[in-house]
DNA sequence: TAGTAAACGAGACGGTACGTCTCGTCTTAAG
DNA sequence: CTTAAGACGAGACGTACCGTCTCGTTTACTA
């Protein structure tokens, strides 16, 4: 879901050579996520990455392939603190809790994700990339799903990518389109919402 | 929702030197589109747009404030094709038809609109005209959905801002994030899933 | 012998638009050649001048192909102080002047010249340039070595090119090659020397 | 004149560890050669030079402590051919065939000379062994003039460094400024007029 | 037969310059 | 006043080379 390797070893040699220096992808990563995490109008340069990071830019691009590649390891390594998938016996509250968490995380990282978006789009190469990592984050919500439909709460015949689709649709849309806020309370009438109960 | 004047004209003089010359700014939008359609990786520059405009980069300076608010103007214009609000009768139906519409538009504006929000990514004063605008055209949908609510199709408790949210963020993440399509199939199953009856 | 439009004005349109800033030239060469006259070591980069002068290095690479161009120009400018052609009625006292003349300005702009020469060797483009400006510049010399013929005082046979090249290559033998120095005593030996009788 | 043992060891220990590898020595002098001689616009980095000769860089920077050392050595390695020293009896015909094989032997190196200088008007350092290796290289012009001198030929008060200046001056003059061509028949007439008999 | 010291390849790294690009502002002269 | 042409400063882009610095392996001499 991260890493960079440039070059795939070519042969089965077991490497020579001096090694990669572990501190100058930390301080690049960190950088990144500093400056995207910075005031809205701030450019976000490879330039200023690499002058914070006090590291060349001839190494930033030797590790990476392009600005949006370094933006979207910056941010899959600032959100390495997984959201819970709660239990709480039933579905509506499971996906209220679910969501409020996913909900106060991306709230955080607003300004961080609106750039990363911003850079997808406008380089097809790394689009790919972010599009993987989007996607597989789709796990912990579809165990939910699947669990809640197991259990008869949601129809059998219920579409589930559909409906992740509406859920992480409305997110996105708030944060990149709207830019309106991301409430618990908007968390809970999602739930209810696609739980079938929307007005209890 | 177009238009741009950029000094209002101070006291009542009447008007004195040259006029503004319609075809300048029908030129400028006109190759603004036309960039923007453009193949994905083509970037869309004032320079390019003065160029295939044959107009000065001032010129379009002075008649908008930044690159976003040319392209925000551009797309208005172009998608000035209203889609229709279908009465079939039936709240459902009326939605798969309208989504259906809807998706196909904006499957054809595809790269389009994705410049487009690229640039109000990086450019917060632009944001906010093109939120303006996308909210704005909510108004289509929102009726549909009150006419639904009117007709007992629709619980009357349900928060309509919120379903309204969940379709279009679906199109947005459709377009923005997974890059996958929006087919008329997609409209239909959306449809139901709104309506209440996801599974009929 | 200097200058630099980069495009020739197509056909006789009278000129459009905001006219080169003079100060801009003015301040590109002035910073060139103090840079190029600066302590050995000192590296003459495109980017120190522009910063120097407070100029984008975008403008400088409107008006100058190369920085070899840059360089040879800003010679150019700042080797306008002709030396002059003296007639003192002998050859020997007139070529004895006009070289001891020639040495002093050479020894003054060395570092200037020898990196100018750097820079030559490094681009063929602004080798051809060069060279055309220093052949130019050979014309003092030959008008004063001519008259000394038509007076007798060089036999008419003597083929004034190939002693031109002895002259010019001493001098920049010394200059690039043996890196000592040239003196007035070395100009009076030369001119001795050229003159036919060189242990007067 | 050439070798480039780096640290001097020390004390009297007598010498652990593994040997320098002569290969090494040889494939990066001859790289170097290769690449000097290469097509004008080719830049000879130690980059190019490691990669060509199989070696590391860092073996090259053990061995030599820059670039233009490297370069001074490929050349005094590939000049080593030298040119004789004749004896006809008259000055004039020993000069002239000294300097047309000197000029040949130059001619076919032009390239190779051309950069090497390059290299030293940018590197202080290597300018300097740079230029105790030409003027090593004269004293078979020396001894022949000395000869003519005692034979009578030339004036016993003729400044024969001076006279060399001239020579040599020449020679590098049409090799690094001019860039025309050195001929038998230059030579000839460089000669006869060094040896004062211009026009016989 | 170990131990140890240097040579060597591979290649990471910070630094600096290159020449190109786009942005948004400013200037000029024509209508 | 509007417009086209286009100069200009700012600053990012991605590439290239420099010279230094680990690494881990290989080779040789010494104990």
């Amino acid at each position: 879901m991260s890493s960079s390797p440039p070059p795939p070893p070519a042969t089965s040699r077991p490497h020579t050579g001096r090694r990669r220096n572990p501190a100058v992808r930390d301080a690049v990563l960190r950088s990144a996520a500093e400056l995207l995490a910075g005031p809205d109008g701030m450019a976000v340069s490879i330039d200023a990455i690499a002058r914070m990071a006090g590291v060349s830019k001839h190494t930033i691009y030797r590790w990476w392939p392009s600005k949006g590649a370094v933006l979207l390891e910056a941010v899959v390594e600032h959100a390495q603190q997984e959201v819970a998938i709660p239990d709480t016996g039933a579905l509506v509250t499971d996906l209220a809790t679910f969501l409020a968490d996913t909900f106060r995380a991306v709230e955080r990282a607003g300004a961080l994700l609106r750039r990363l978006i911003a850079e997808a789009l406008r380089d097809t190469a790394s689009a790919q990339e972010m599009r993987e990592f989007i996607v597989a984050r789709r796990g912990g919500l579809r165990s939910l799903l699947v669990r809640g439909q197991e259990r008869g709460e949601l129809p059998a015949e219920q579409e589930l990518e559909l409906t992740m689709d509406q859920i992480y649709g409305l997110m996105w849309y708030r944060l990149l389109i709207a830019d309106s806020p991301l409430t618990a309370d908007d968390a809970a009438r999602l739930a209810r919402s696609v739980a079938g109960r929307p007005h209890s």
